[in-house]
DNA sequence: CTAAACTTAAGTAAATTGGTAAACTTTATG
DNA sequence: CATAAAGTTTACCAATTTACTTAAGTTTAG
């Protein structure tokens, strides 16, 4: 029930490509470092995000990466699901999967709908609302990029986590 | 990302013991063959619930299981954390934990944004609530479980699974 | 041609998952 | 009080996943 290192470091990775400013790609070594991620950890996780078409890489001296898409049309979900594949808070939601016990089976539909608000917030959560939040900072302005995302999907739940 | 078989399990057998009408204790046994649990996993799964204060055990011949509380008042949530410990989609969610990494981590934020959403279905969800559902079964009336949340928590997001 | 950079393919220790098995304790009932 | 029915406890296990590490490539700028 717990999103993997490798998912979260492609997210820091990605966060970490679209906050560069520069258009010189960005080397693994470089992006371990600042993101504290083990480097020959990181050299694994690059070619899956290569190949789920999220960045291009350069290889040779002066190589490096960088994004294929504008940070604004890259998503959480997109990366998590590029790393792990299709996001199933439980098994019965795997694939189409209607639930094999009964036609209609109460505890799959109500999984269903968990993962639906879930997917919302990651999917309504893009690379350019993260680097946003973090660009401004120390700044006056509070909005967080989940602020901008609560308010997008309009239905914050009050909640204590 | 995925609920795990113990989980789901223990949700089939509380949903199951909530099911019967009868005042007699109901035996592992029975509810290992009707939900198609596998009797010595699910003999495992008991114990923990019984230690979380879910049910109350019988031993000896004519004993069984049988809930300490109402159906109404044992939500999913309650449940899966009683099997699989506090829920935490993200390690940095762990604890009351902020993340370790900056003051306000964006990345962190909209996870917990996204737990926040998912567990308001989980905690709208209760025992009475899916035993509705699955004794109104073939009625006319199609009001589900998951639905009855969806309009409890007023903000269902549109989006495809 | 060589150092910088990505690529590919193994390997690995530890934890988790989903079970199975066996020995034990408690208790109703005859 | 004997016995069978029921839950309890503990231990074990194989397969998979996780989070890495290592090493031997390949590509390319300069």
């Amino acid at each position: 029930m717990q999103l993997t290192r490798r998912a979260e470091y492609a997210i820091r990775t990605m966060l970490d490509i679209a906050s560069n400013l520069d258009d010189q790609p960005l080397m693994s070594k470089e992006i371990a470092a600042r993101q504290d991620i083990p480097l020959n950890f990181l050299i694994q996780i690059v070619p899956e995000l290569r190949s789920a078409g999220l960045i291009h890489t350069v290889r040779g001296s002066g190589g490096g990466i960088y994004l294929t898409k504008k940070p604004s049309e890259i998503s959480l979900r997109y990366i998590v699901e590029a790393i792990e594949g299709p996001i199933a808070l439980n098994q019965c939601l795997i694939g189409d999967a209607s639930c094999e016990r009964q036609p209609r089976c109460p505890i799959h539909e109500v999984w269903a709908l968990a993962q639906r608000q879930m997917l919302a917030v990651l999917e309504a959560t893009t690379l350019a609302g993260l680097v946003d939040q973090s660009q401004s900072g120390k700044k006056a302005g509070k909005t967080s990029a989940a602020a901008d995302v609560a308010s997008k999907i309009n239905n914050e739940v009050e909640l204590e986590v």
